[in-house]
DNA sequence: GTTCATTAGTGAACCGGTTCACTAGATTTC
DNA sequence: GAAATCTAGTGAACCGGTTCACTAATGAAC
């Protein structure tokens, strides 16, 4: 890299002080009466000299960088084959655009938590998006350091965190209520960490709404399931015993591919034999066959939100609404169907 | 955000210069004969003060952000359905952890493209990793600006930049010899961006090795399509005529992806009717139906390889090698079968 | 002909670090 | 015992901007 042109050359070049510089080319020369010919004259040196501010001299002096960071659990959520995390991207970059801010992404390996909070609060950064467990440490000690975040596709313990989710629960329920109405009594939920408020939610509503329907799930068909999926053996010998489930309630889509593929491979066939209800709805579904029916949240649309709701809080504004919960809506595609207990034949 | 404990906080409590404080935080205290005891005192001191050092003080004090930009083609990017976006991240982060640089993304709406070299020169970042068609003026506009980027996953057209990226050609290649060894006759290609030199050399590739079999392929049968597809129609009358291509290679996983979804719903079948070939052999690959035929590039050690070069070049070390160029293989599934001229039953 | 207001612009401090050149005292060398 | 070297540490400049408080010159008011 050659040598910069810095903001003293152009008030050199331009005969007058660099005050005079950085007020012209902030916009701010009626606010301080520059009259209209030294700041012509300014600006013109400043073209021609090909001249633009070093970014991190006005970090520094505005104590301000109009960053934010993107904090997932870890880089592993990179490994997912569903398009959740470029849709995610995708809404925080987009309206990043908007806002004015650039965006980095945070994954260091995390020795420990204290690294972590060390990293964003040391300045490089002025606020973060996090998507973390509810009870994540993180979460609690950048609160106490009155560090901007937000929390996103994820509802905290901490009370007092601005977060944007989905309303889980009913996510849940909705697929529930499908399943039932499509005349299924066995059930199984594929759930996600016992961690995740979010994940817990989804089981949760599901659980419920099947009880509520006078119906129960037996413990041993609520099977905990991570991608790469972690035991596959359990959901396998549930699927061979007798008392099979005909429906599959699968808390992403990333791991609900998963169980099609394992369900075929036991020579099953979905619908027919079971049906699958998986959840986010990203644009995989449709790839995928059979097309996953599934919960669909607007992954771009929270991101964006909540990447808008960061920018205000870190503008020391209280953004309008400290919580914003989208309603979940039900894609149905080919993955399920009306029980029958006919054999496949 | 309240005020954060500074150098010279440290340095006061400890009853010593802030230049002392320096260098013992930077370990080199034995380096400017720092004693051990008022070592000690300070780090203790920093400790106990819970101070971090402000980076952005770093940053401008030396000249390095230790920061990275990855720029994309645009934000579209994130819309694809492929794990390309998230598995070149995770590389790049993964790779960023290991060389302790930071990952910006950089996706903003360039209204024009010196406002994108400005930004990317005006001292954010150190350098930039580049996913652009070959001929972008950006790369040239920073390669004269002496601005640290290596290319990827493009041979830029710009000599003496260094790049990583796979052999594209024999992609294409290997592709043609797969499908002409299953006996398949009439082809079609689905191309890229006649901008992308890497989507051009796939496209030659196949070609070439195809009329070196002594086979021609009519200019029809060659077709221009991007994720979101633009013009579905021309494959389909391709598909719906009477000489329809009984192979098609598809320069990319994504829209691959797409062109199965669109000969399903013309009503024929993959691979019975026609066979496909994709290109990235994303894990994606797996979980559509058919398991599309791809050819792999080795995506996330790409980045990686990538990222270490910028590092590279951006201390100032030419880099071991100024092009990595990976060898493609070719991922064998079920959308490739050989060739019969049974109609579908 | 003072006083007051306006116009046009600047000096110096500041943001939070890093680093070079230098010093004061203690010890060694010859 | 004077010079040279070593030890432990610091002052001041610097990185490249921003901003507050102030000034000097001009014109208007009474």
């Amino acid at each position: 890299m050659v040598r910069r042109t810095t903001i003293g050359d152009v008030a050199k070049q331009a005969g007058v002080g660099k005050v005079t510089v950085s007020y012209v080319l902030n916009g701010r020369a009626r606010e301080r009466g520059i009259s209209a010919a030294t700041s012509q004259k300014i600006i013109d040196t400043a073209k021609s000299m090909n001249y633009t501010p070093n970014v991190v001299g006005q970090m520094l002096a505005t104590q301000k960088t109009n960053t934010i960071a993107v904090v997932f659990q870890g880089v592993d959520y990179f490994a997912s084959t569903s398009s959740f995390i470029p849709e995610v991207l995708r809404g925080v970059c987009e309206e990043g655009v908007v806002q004015g801010v650039d965006v980095m992404l945070h994954t260091k390996a995390a020795e420990s938590m204290e690294a972590d909070a060390n990293y964003l609060a040391s300045g490089r950064v002025d606020g973060a998006l996090i998507l973390r467990d509810a009870g994540d440490p993180l979460i609690k000690e950048l609160k106490e350091r009155r560090f901007p975040i937000v929390s996103f596709f994820s509802r905290p313990e901490e009370p007092g965190i601005p977060y944007v989710d989905t309303d889980n629960y009913s996510g849940g329920r909705l697929a529930a209520q499908h399943l039932l109405s499509l005349g299924h009594r066995r059930f199984a939920v594929i759930a996600g960490s016992e961690l995740s408020v979010d994940a817990t939610d989804r089981k949760n509503g599901f659980l419920n709404t099947v009880r509520a329907a006078g119906l129960e799930i037996p413990t041993g068909n609520v099977i905990k399931m991570f991608a790469p999926l972690n035991e596959p053996e359990r959901l396998k010998r549930l699927m061979a015993g007798p008392d099979r489930p005909t429906a599959l309630f699968v808390w992403s889509d990333d791991v609900a591919f998963q169980c099609i593929t394992l369900v075929h491979q036991m020579g099953l066939s979905v619908p027919k034999d079971v049906s699958i209800v998986g959840f986010d709805s990203t644009p995989a579904c449709d790839r995928v066959s059979p097309p996953l029916t599934s919960v669909r949240q607007p992954i771009t649309t929270m991101a964006r939100n909540a990447t808008r709701m960061l920018t205000e809080v870190m503008r020391g504004r209280t953004p309008d609404l400290e919580q914003i919960v989208f309603p979940p809506q039900l894609d149905v595609r080919a993955s399920t169907a009306p029980y029958s207990n006919l054999p496949t034949q």
